[in-house]
RNA sequence: GGAGGGGUGCCCGAGUGGUUAAAGGGAGCAGACUGUAAAUCUGCCGGCGAUGCCUACAAAGGUUCAAAUCCUUUCCCCUCCA
């Protein structure tokens, strides 16, 4: 069942990673497993908040599709119970508690999104609320019985919001010991997560031996900062790269990060050898050398991970055409104008850039055009005390990548 | 249950009767420079065919010529006491 050699499954699965705990434990349980032929049992908690997954969520998927092909069972627990609570991780206030409804459709989309990274044949699904639902009130008591208040305290969001003088709500103590229960529930060897997940990963490990198991070996991934280089990668912040995104957004949004991110990127999000990582490296440690070339290369691999080859190149040629030219791009969305609000085949240059949807109000597109980042038919308008006769075909641009394309009807 | 503090625009945060669509910062957007990078400079940053009008400072009422600012009630948060 096993292929590799100890030490050389430990060199794959200790890449990227930011913390693992311990070292000697994953080897203990990687020998064992060996001996006993039993695969380690691999777990990834879900939290089913957000429906669609980016190359921030593939940082951890990627590091679990490696235990995978090391011959690894993973499991993927949904949170579908615990996503009634929302985990408080990260969060200055306390998060909007979802209902079962939207629970389910976010975990049913998971499911679907993870096979752009995981083998779907090789995961096995479950959900906390299975067992977490079953639960009455005095097993809930023994749960929380193994943690105090002050323990709770220790982790880093919920001091910050005690001191803050934000509030906390009792079942938010819950989440984590809910998190930590899943471990016990499945039995699990190894946990992975996020950095942000340090907590609950280690509630995992403590609630396990208080109900008599193993302690669970902990796998920390990185955050992935998300496009603009600082924040992590986020929906909510719309700095994300989507797994979904077409293929010439997904090379654009590469192309837009900062240069300084253009390693991290590469280690984190593509399969490239350890080899080719150290010679890019050292290629963007040269002052003389323009890292623009590196991006493009990073661009490129990763739309092949979520497209293929040919939409990479084409994603290359695109980006080359329309930023590097300067040129239209291939394919401009079309706005429909209908005729009938047009006086005399004319329309104010104002309400035909909003009728466009590329900004949200009349005020809005009034600024632009004031601006100068409005073009239409490879003219620049800034005066807005004009009407313009609207053709079909119009092409209207606004800033360097915002393009609208007149359909009259 | 009692006492006190607080809720301002996407976020942080000033403002305690008029000159406030609300200082300052951050984020964002646009222009210049570029490599859709960074840094920098400039402008914008509620809505409306617009030298004006409307909507906005937790919510609803009220006082006033005039309220984010004063009063009442409600909702929410925090602290201390029980």
């Amino acid at each position: 069942m096993f292929f590799m050699e100890i030490n050389e499954q430990l060199e794959i699965l200790k890449r990227g990673v930011s913390d693992l705990i311990s070292e000697q434990e994953l080897k203990d349980k990687l020998i064992k497993a060996e001996k006993e032929g039993r695969p380690l049992k691999v777990k990834l908690g879900l939290d089913p908040t957000a429906p669609d997954i980016h190359l921030g969520h593939t940082v951890v998927l990627r590091k679990l599709k490696q235990f995978q092909d090391l011959g690894h069972e993973v499991y993927l627990v949904i949170g579908d119970f615990t996503g009634m609570i929302g985990d408080p991780t990260g969060k200055s206030e306390t998060r909007k508690q979802l209902t079962e409804a939207e629970v389910k459709e976010n975990a049913r989309t998971y499911q679907e999104q993870f096979s752009k990274v995981l083998d779907p044949e090789k995961t096995k699904v479950v959900f906390n609320g299975d067992w977490l639902g079953e639960m009455n009130f005095a097993d809930v008591l023994e749960l929380s019985a193994y943690y105090t208040v002050a323990r709770m305290l220790e982790r880093d969001d919920f001091s910050k919001r005690y001191q803050a003088e934000k509030p906390i709500g009792i079942h938010e103590f819950f989440y984590p010991l809910m998190q930590g229960y899943d471990s016990v529930a499945i039995e699990a060897d190894v946990e992975l997560g996020g950095t942000d997940q340090r907590f609950n990963l280690l509630v995992g490990r403590n609630l396990q031996k208080e109900y008599g198991q193993e302690a669970q070996v902990v796998v920390m991934m990185p955050l992935l900062e998300g496009l603009d280089g600082v924040n992590k990668m986020s929906k909510s912040l719309d700095n994300y790269i989507g797994v979904y995104d077409e293929p010439a957004d997904m090379y654009g949004k590469v192309m837009s990060i900062p240069d300084n991110m253009i390693l991290r990127y590469f280690e984190l999000l593509t399969d490239i050898s350890a080899s080719r990582l150290s010679e890019i490296k050292a290629k963007l440690a040269n002052d003389d050398f323009n890292p623009m070339q590196l991006k493009k290369e990073l661009a490129a691999e990763i739309v092949k991970i979520y497209h293929n080859d040919d939409a990479a190149s084409q994603a290359a040629a695109e980006f080359a055409n329309v930023f590097s030219e300067g040129n239209l791009p291939e394919d401009i969305p079309e706005v429909e104008i209908k005729s009938t609000d047009l006086k005399a085949g004319e329309l104010w240059i104002v309400k035909l850039v909003a009728a466009t949807g590329l900004v949200d109000s009349n005020s809005e597109a009034r600024r632009m055009i004031k601006q100068g980042a409005v073009t239409i038919n490879d003219q620049k308008y800034e005066k807005i005390n004009l009407d313009l006769k609207v053709e079909d075909n119009m092409i209207i641009q606004i800033g360097k990548r915002r393009f609208a394309k007149i359909k009259l009807v």
